[in-house]
DNA sequence: ATTATCTATAGATCTATAGATAATGC
DNA sequence: ATTATCTATAGATCTATAGATAATGC
């Protein structure tokens, strides 16, 4: 029953996709070989074949799971621009859907008191993976660098934090009333930051005219 | 070896209370009655004459968690006043005890997304927390009750994403980064807050002068 | 007589491995 | 000849239960 080594690589990239949707839908712990492989359309025998252990797939998979979000925002910023890629991640990350459907969204809200429960190479790589959204979200702020690191760790906690508690809450009225309160706090964020800059901008063009 | 009514009331205290910390530690899929049994000095086989199943324990020890923290912040509203104590709590909660003992902390940053995972009495018990600590916060501000809702959300978002991230990043420099970021961005909106409600006095005071 | 705890274990589940099978790739 | 997958299973672990034991409480 062997494959040729094509179809085994495409069966190697179905695994890490499904444990990138898993591991977001069920956390680290809730993630069990043989539902996987099973959602791979394989058995679970056969597993030790594509990867060393657990541990080291749930770290490929994290660290898959960073590389699409991040290459998402930089096609977008490629695409439209670093303000207008930072307002789509906003509203992105607040919006129902991602809150329904954490298997296709943000590691952090979805398993990352899971990580910081191990050590090795899960953690390292996920480190790295919080590391460059930060430079990601920073490019969509102006000003000086303290300032717009400053920004981006403001804003990406209050997402972070925002979709934890909405997603934990059962009741609709909190629910909305934390999803709304968000997305007001957010846009104010950034309009405040673009404020600023026009400001600084036209100050030091008094200056230089 | 049965115990007297005391004795086994002491140990069901126990449970509950090792449980509250296991759960923060290491979450609602790591904490297991074995461990947790051996941890509040019995064996195993006793706990079903306490607990009906680890689902309802879970609720309970979740409730007690809430109630711990509330009482805490209740009991420093007392002593100290409304806002010295929303001061204290985000000072605390920010604080690298509290990153390096979740056991001993705020459940939101811990467990909420195992919490988001399951149905039934835990979610409802956790909804149930969160409202109320909400209610809390809300008191540390002044003004109308939406103003002071909208912002114990925000600042209850921040706190809770900052840990999150803080937690999971293993590089020390990031981790201060985060922490420290936050910590800022905590005072502020409460000195804000504190400036927007002193502006809102002395402006009502001129219109009765 | 009742019952809280203990030891032991059932039954399910999880990671990982062993051996057979059949297709690939040299 | 090599090897990717399959079936089967080892060994560990988890929740929950059964039966024995000994102390409580009526």
């Amino acid at each position: 029953m062997r494959v040729s080594r094509d179809v085994m690589a495409k069966r190697h990239d179905q695994i890490l996709s499904q444990t990138s949707k898993m591991l977001r839908r069920r956390g680290i712990l809730g993630t069990n070989l043989a539902d996987l492989m099973s959602a791979a359309g394989l058995t679970h025998g056969g597993f030790y074949k594509h990867f060393d252990s657990k541990d080291v797939l749930v770290a490929e998979a994290t660290a898959r799971i960073f590389d699409e979000i991040n290459q998402r925002f930089e096609a977008r910023i490629e695409a439209d621009g670093v303000e207008s890629a930072l307002r789509a991640y906003v509203t992105d990350y607040l919006s129902t859907a991602h809150i329904e459907n954490p298997e296709l969204g943000c590691p952090l809200s979805s398993f990352g008191p899971d990580v910081s429960r191990v050590e090795g190479p899960v953690r390292s790589v996920f480190t790295d993976g919080i590391s460059r959204t930060l430079d990601l979200v920073m490019l969509g702020f102006s000003g000086p660098p303290a300032l717009r690191r400053e920004r981006a760790i403001d804003l990406l906690s209050a997402l972070v934090g925002a979709v934890s508690m909405a997603r934990a809450v059962q009741d609709e009225a909190i629910h909305n009333d934390i999803l709304d309160t968000a997305r007001r706090r957010a846009n104010r964020t950034i309009e405040d930051a673009a404020i600023d800059a026009a400001n600084v901008a036209s100050n030091h063009h008094m200056h230089i005219g």
